[in-house]
DNA sequence: GCCAGGATCGTCT
DNA sequence: GACGATCCTGGCG
């Protein structure tokens, strides 16, 4: 799961990006984006995506490769109101099913860039009980144009958190 | 349910 | 100057 403040969530969707795939920011090699994304795993990557939108990654691999994983998606758990007022929206599963709507629901913005996910203040923690055994479902990227073919987005099974489309 | 369009800006060419 | 790892709304059926 994954927390910041008050608020948490479940993952339950991520995908996969790694420097050897064209739609990897590390694709195109080291610069002042991506820095973050060459340097110690555990920390997280925070960019600004379609001039509104703050999306939120783990990195990941040891430093000097470029790879992370994006998280796509939270089953809302702690400080709902919070998430509800900051959404502007009351559905639950609306609150965090995608990688714009859940840095907004738990008030992630850019400013979190290259911070540590164990220290926090955004940390990711092991499974929520009852989380422990869920095996996901693999499927191709959403959103992208370049190396659509790879499956690596990873989803709950029947979540209802998932952003679109679900997989099965 | 599906599709099209607009908002908006950091990053790299 | 072009391009997105997005979201929301509105039209249509």
């Amino acid at each position: 799961m994954v927390r910041h403040g008050d608020t948490a969530g479940v993952i339950v969707e991520t995908e996969a990006y790694h420097q050897s795939e064209p739609a990897c920011h590390a694709y195109v090699g080291l610069t002042g984006r991506t820095r973050v994304l060459f340097g110690p795993p555990g920390r997280a990557y925070v960019y600004f995506s379609y001039g509104m939108h703050a999306l939120l990654n783990a990195v990941c691999e040891p430093e000097g490769i470029g790879a992370a994983v994006l998280i796509r998606a939270l089953e809302p758990l702690d400080g709902i109101d919070t998430m509800r007022e900051r959404r502007g929206l009351d559905r639950l599963e609306d609150l965090c099913s995608g990688p714009g709507k859940l840095t907004q629901a738990l008030g992630i913005g850019l400013e979190l860039n290259d911070t540590d996910l164990a220290s926090g203040p955004i940390t990711i923690e092991p499974a929520a009980p009852g989380w422990e055994d869920v095996e996901p479902l693999a499927g191709t990227r959403i959103g992208i144009t370049k190396a659509p073919e790879l499956p690596w987005r990873f989803a709950a099974p029947r979540s209802l958190s998932v952003s679109r489309p679900r997989l099965r």
